[in-house]
RNA sequence: GGGCCGUUAGCUCAGCUGGUAGAGCAGCUGACUCUUAAUCAGCGGGCCGUAGGUUCGACUCCUACACGGCCCA
């Protein structure tokens, strides 16, 4: 418990007075008219003359956040869904007794106004307050009103605060509902069919990362809370639901950053019949739909950099990329050594032992990733690092795969499905040794997926969209923590 | 995991080369019936993140730890 500080002290005696006059500090239901932006909404080109002609009444609520008092008249603030209206209290209007509870009123109280609209002098639409009623008393202060709460530990910890004393931050999560709910619509009006898979998984699947563990009592059984819902996804396309989507939670148990929470939101979806370049195009009309709708435009700015989200975009082979974004000997795509001594030479930290192709990952993160600040899709990744995707027909050692990159970040993930379930069982045993041979990421062998693809999946396009990252492009956010609303951190206390 | 930075009143922040802890807002008392960062007069409010150490004396210097931020791996 926190101690109790005066400014706590008093508001509970303030409740005590309520109490003795016979007012209840916590009200019951409560009916309005109105909400705040509806009354903006409305009213706000309405002009003096015309407020004072035609008596407005509304009823409205919301919590006190800021209040000036006059003797016997007062002014008050109220904050109802992150907009704001002036509240107008006159003694001479709503009687000596009302009025004299309202010297009870502090910043943070819920309260209920009846009233008629009008114009103050000054121009600021009021509503004159003809009764009132507490909703319920805050009993702690509110941040300061003029800078807000800025302690970024406080306004994750307590978002409620932060959405109290930050309105503007509620722009954010309208935008991020927009967003979902503009995805689901896109989705659902082209035929896919939105459903729900595991969260506990008995083998976690479809993603190179580290995952939760829980067990179940009853069946005594350990079960991974899901790195990804791909493999289960696939399984209904086997069924013949041929166009799937889902949007939901991920867990990876692995480090927090800017652009990394442990639990984060993931659109998945998958069409039958189709392959990658069809997911390519389908991923730049939405993506520009979803701007326009929450922008208004495609181009956007983002953290100081405009970028154009109108397609079409850039397309570029994965080894070309890194050939060609540092200007470098070809070769290093064939020859280890020299691929070492061109990352030294670039003093980009690799893992020789890992083989050729973990150097060339680790130098495409750390040079091509960050240069890709225009929507760009990057295609034709190795076979190694895409134990789940179709082999190309011009180059078994390459994939129909491509990853989305925005302002220097991976923001898609989509690819010809593998389908032939020998090659996949294959594969499996590869990403098996790798794991024997300490890699603690490679992907389990799933046998009932493998059966499953022996029942025979059509061809298909799948592909990922990470959507935290994709509301922080939208919204201009720069840490993933500003666009969920309760992100992971560590316990206040260790007690 | 490593480096750097931060943690002082409810909130936002000062606090110098070590010498009794400061402001604004918020709060309390009083005045004020169109204010909007209202105004005016007065008054309270502190485990200076936690634990050690150095010192006659530590918010200040040192060490460890906790929590947070940014960067790196």
């Amino acid at each position: 418990m926190d101690e109790l500080n005066d400014q706590r002290l008093q508001r509970l005696e303030k409740l005590e007075t309520l109490k003795s006059h016979g007012v209840s500090p916590y009200g019951l239901r409560f009916d309005v008219t109105h909400t705040i932006v509806e009354i903006h909404t409305l009213h706000n080109t309405k002009k003096k003359e015309e407020l004072d002609t035609n008596h407005i009444s509304c009823t409205i609520a919301g919590r006190i956040v800021a209040l000036r008092r006059f003797g016997k008249a007062a002014f008050a603030t109220l904050q109802d869904g992150g907009d704001r209206l002036q509240v107008y209290l006159k003694q001479d209007l709503i009687g000596v007794e009302l009025y004299g509870i309202s010297k009870e009123f502090d910043l943070g109280d819920w309260i209920g106004v009846e009233g008629r609209l009008f114009r103050t002098k000054t121009d600021e639409l009021t509503v004159e307050v003809q009764r009132y009623t507490f909703l319920a008393k805050g009993l702690r202060p509110l941040p300061e009103k003029w800078h807000g709460l800025t302690d970024i530990e406080t306004r994750y910890r307590q978002r409620y605060v932060d959405l109290i004393a930050n309105p503007d931050i509620h722009q954010v999560f309208r935008s991020r509902s927009q967003i979902i709910t503009h995805i689901r619509t896109f989705l659902n009006e082209r035929g896919f069919l939105e459903v729900e898979t595991p969260m506990m998984q008995p083998i976690p699947g479809g993603a190179a990362a580290r995952p939760f563990m829980t067990h179940h009592n009853t069946l005594d059984i350990d079960l991974y809370l899901r790195i990804a819902p791909e493999l289960y996804l696939k399984r209904l396309i086997v069924g013949g639901l041929r166009r799937v989507f889902e949007i939901n939670r991920n867990f990876r148990n692995e480090g927090i950053s800017t652009i990394h929470n442990p639990e984060f939101t993931m659109l998945e979806f998958y069409q039958a019949y189709a392959d990658y370049h069809d997911l390519m195009q389908l991923t730049e009309k939405l993506f520009s739909s979803l701007a326009n709708t929450v922008c208004g435009t495609t181009n956007i700015d983002y953290q100081g950099q405009t970028i154009n989200l109108a397609s079409p975009w850039r397309r570029l082979p994965y080894l070309d990329a890194i050939v060609e974004i540092n200007q470098v000997d070809p070769n290093i795509l064939t020859n280890l050594d020299i691929a070492i001594e061109v990352a030294h030479s670039l003093k980009v930290h690799v893992e020789p032992e890992k083989g050729l192709i973990s150097v060339l990952t680790q130098l495409f993160e750390a040079t091509v990733e960050p240069t890709l600040i225009q929507p760009t899709f990057i295609t034709d990744f190795p076979i190694e690092i895409s134990p789940l995707a179709r082999r190309k027909d011009t180059n078994p050692a390459l994939t129909d795969r491509f990853e989305l990159f925005v302002g220097g970040r991976e923001l898609a993930n989509g690819f010809s499905e593998l389908n032939d379930p020998i090659d996949q069982r294959e594969r499996f045993e590869g990403q098996v040794a790798q794991r024997a041979a300490g890699d603690d990421e490679a992907h389990y062998l799933d046998e009932d997926f493998i059966r499953a693809l022996e029942y025979g999946m059509p061809p298909t396009a799948g592909e990922g969209i990470g959507i935290d990252r994709l509301v922080m492009l939208l919204t201009n956010q720069p840490s993933i923590r500003d666009v969920i609303l309760f992100p992971q951190l560590r316990p206040e206390k260790s007690s």
